[in-house]
DNA sequence: GGTTTTTATATGCGTTAACATATCAATTAC
DNA sequence: GTAATTGATATGTTAACGCATATAAAAACC
């Protein structure tokens, strides 16, 4: 299997997470079994065309084959969508250190206004256990994807923050279920990376490069 | 077979004769057997990723998979590339059929200090012979992507035209041949084209507008 | 002029892998 | 606790891909 071709297979994934869809309802919509997503998001697959095709157009993704020459324009516009990026003299370590702290943040300062919800605590936990550990390259990207799919939920959370009567638990809103339902994946995922970083599955001190630690504020239960 | 994979394969196979590869040249390139790449151009095939992928590569181009919000400023920037652009309010039948016009007319200006260059003068001929048609969409879409494919190698003999001496047929020069036989090559798919819309083979007088035509000179042997 | 050689694309056939169906394990909601 | 949901796995079928060859055209050579 070609690296190139997992590359993608990430990407649809990172899509689907970003959308909150799981493997069988993105697969309702696609027309493709469950089984199928699963093989290819584990990259066990080198799949079709057509299948790329539908599959990124159900996550709102079209395929584009564009000239190598434009490819850095290409980028800066999608990357104008996100709110993070990645400056070219940033390793990707010192990139995922600051989205690590940025999440953290994010979540600690939701469970002020959210003390019910146990999952934006569990979040800044875990990413403080991951903060203490030494990052390789490769973890640090996972991080970043990661820490991607809960960009939109957390700003979902946050909008409703302000807009909220705080009366009545806002826990029953719909969209905040979804969002709440998104962070804990991710969360679960931030947990077993850790894990395997802890076991030694993965080569930890591999880099020279330290994390890029930012000690400011810290206020936790 | 999905309608979207030919879309692709239609691209590919524009962007290799645009580099004036042969299929087996761009073959060799990949690692991967002529047969299969015509199969791929020919729609007969739902190529695989890491195929798509590598053929792209060697034709440099990149995969990528664009969020549809970005889509129309990408291709904003691909217009940029090339000297043609279909405005929103042209319809592909009047794009396809301005289009035409150009390429015909230039194509007769070079007759005149290329007059042993023969197949000018047919691609001339042939591109008269469409413009007599009322065009469908798919067939001027088709139509847009085969004058595509000869835009470089007219530009190059243009170039020529000027800086030659004008004593000896140039037809001796390398870049030149090169060109001249890829004007063959459209020019007989365009004849192809002709003969497939004439014997009906495609649904013909599908579209309510009519060819846009434009009748400026007609200086034809 | 004809013949051969070269070049460019298309077509069978066998093998391997993508994809469909069904089932299973693990986590979460109830 | 049970029931439901999410993701992974085993097996059969179909199609992509590699190899060889066929066809067509132009070039080259005599």
């Amino acid at each position: 299997m070609a690296y190139l071709v997992e590359n993608v297979a990430q990407e649809l994934k990172t899509a689907r997470n970003k959308k909150g869809l799981s493997q069988r309802e993105l697969g309702a919509k696609v027309g493709v079994p469950q089984s199928h997503i699963s093989k290819i998001e584990n990259g066990a697959v080198d799949l079709k065309t057509s299948s790329l095709i539908e599959l990124a157009r159900a996550l709102d993704l079209e395929l584009m084959l564009v000239p190598r020459a434009l490819i850095p324009a290409v980028q800066g516009l999608q990357r104008g969508l996100t709110s993070r990026e990645r400056s070219p003299s940033q390793t990707l370590v010192e990139s995922a250190a600051k989205d690590l702290e940025r999440t953290r943040k994010a979540a600690q300062q939701l469970t002020r206004f959210f003390p019910d919800a146990r999952e934006l605590q569990e979040l800044a936990n875990t990413i403080k256990d991951l903060q203490n550990r030494r990052l390789a390259a490769s973890p640090a990207e996972q991080i970043r994807k990661l820490l991607e799919q809960i960009e939109a939920p957390i700003q979902a959370i946050k909008s409703m923050q302000k807009a909220q009567d705080p009366i009545e638990p806002i826990t029953s809103d719909q969209e905040f279920l979804k969002s709440v339902s998104q962070i804990n994946r991710v969360t679960r995922d931030l947990r077993h990376l850790r894990n395997a970083l802890a076991h030694g599955l993965s080569p930890s001190p591999q880099v020279p490069l330290p994390v890029y630690r930012l000690d400011e504020d810290d206020n936790d239960a």
